[in-house]
DNA sequence: ATGCCTCAGCTCCTGAGA
């Protein structure tokens, strides 16, 4: 079974490519972020095409997320229950036995503005739901666009980008936390190659010179971790010639 | 240097992203 993330800035924008990449890569799974449309013009007709079922929580302008599936996902859930929040961010759903959260976490903007606060209050709130989903559901996949780098590895520039945004102490402890509930960075469970991002700034040529961060995460907690096979950024994307600025991540876990 | 890209929107500028 494969699962994937990727935050595609405007699904109005990389329908195409996300088709492209479904050919290309046919996942069982799939969460999008930062669709920045309303649910009315959610694509669902193509993806059916394409062979997914799909569950959109979209929003105006801004955020957005989806949930595809090859087969259909149950119990779909959108946001966070017991966290009030104006803005479409988590959705969930049970998958072949596994439960999927597809979140796009806030930026933040930068350490001490309203943006942070409401990145912090969010991030606490998220974790005490996820503490909830574990127990209900052992076999449990939290993935997407996280904006947090776990350390120093994550960034192309950490001296120069100490305690800036996705980089501070505070977001690191808040992501720690969540780890700490019994998740796995799927990612760093095998041998990577130094100076692996999943976000290049669209600015300065971020991307050819590889001046990037690893901020799109996928957790496995404790019961699927001995299933978890491989882990894997897919930079692939980022070349296309409108790209979204970040990079798909992909999980493969054993059928259990 | 608060910009360099990119996207959405009450679109010819602004806010937000990261």
């Amino acid at each position: 079974m494969k699962l994937a993330t990727w935050n595609i800035n405007s699904l109005t924008v990389r329908l195409p490519q996300v088709l492209d990449w479904l050919t290309a890569n046919p996942v069982d799974v799939l969460v999008l972020q930062e669709l920045k449309m309303t649910d009315e013009k959610f694509p669902f007709e193509a993806f059916t095409q394409a062979g997914y079922h799909a569950h959109c929580f979209g929003q105006k302008t801004y955020n957005g997320v989806a949930l595809l599936s090859k087969t259909p996902a149950t119990d779909v859930v959108k946001n966070i229950p017991g966290f009030s929040d104006d803005m479409a961010r988590v959705i969930s759903g049970t998958v072949s036995g596994v439960r999927v959260i597809g979140a796009y976490f806030p930026n933040g903007q930068e350490p001490g503005s309203d943006k942070f606060d409401y990145k912090m209050n969010w991030l606490k709130g998220l974790r005490d739901w996820v503490k909830t989903e574990l127990v209900a559901h052992p076999k449990l996949v939290l993935m997407g666009d996280y904006n947090i780098t776990f350390d120093d590895a994550d960034v192309w520039d950490p001296v120069g980008l100490k305690d800036t945004i996705h980089c501070t102490d505070e977001e690191r402890y808040h992501l720690g936390a969540l780890v700490a509930l019994g998740l796995h960075d799927a990612y760093r469970l095998f041998p990577q190659a130094e100076k692996s991002y999943s976000w290049w700034d669209y600015r300065n040529f971020g991307f050819p010179r590889n001046r990037g961060m690893r901020i799109d995460h996928i957790l496995v907690s404790n019961a699927l971790k001995s299933s978890v096979t491989g882990c894997v950024i897919d930079k692939t994307p980022r070349k296309n010639e409108r790209p979204s600025d970040h990079a798909p991540v992909i999980v493969e876990l054993l059928d259990s």
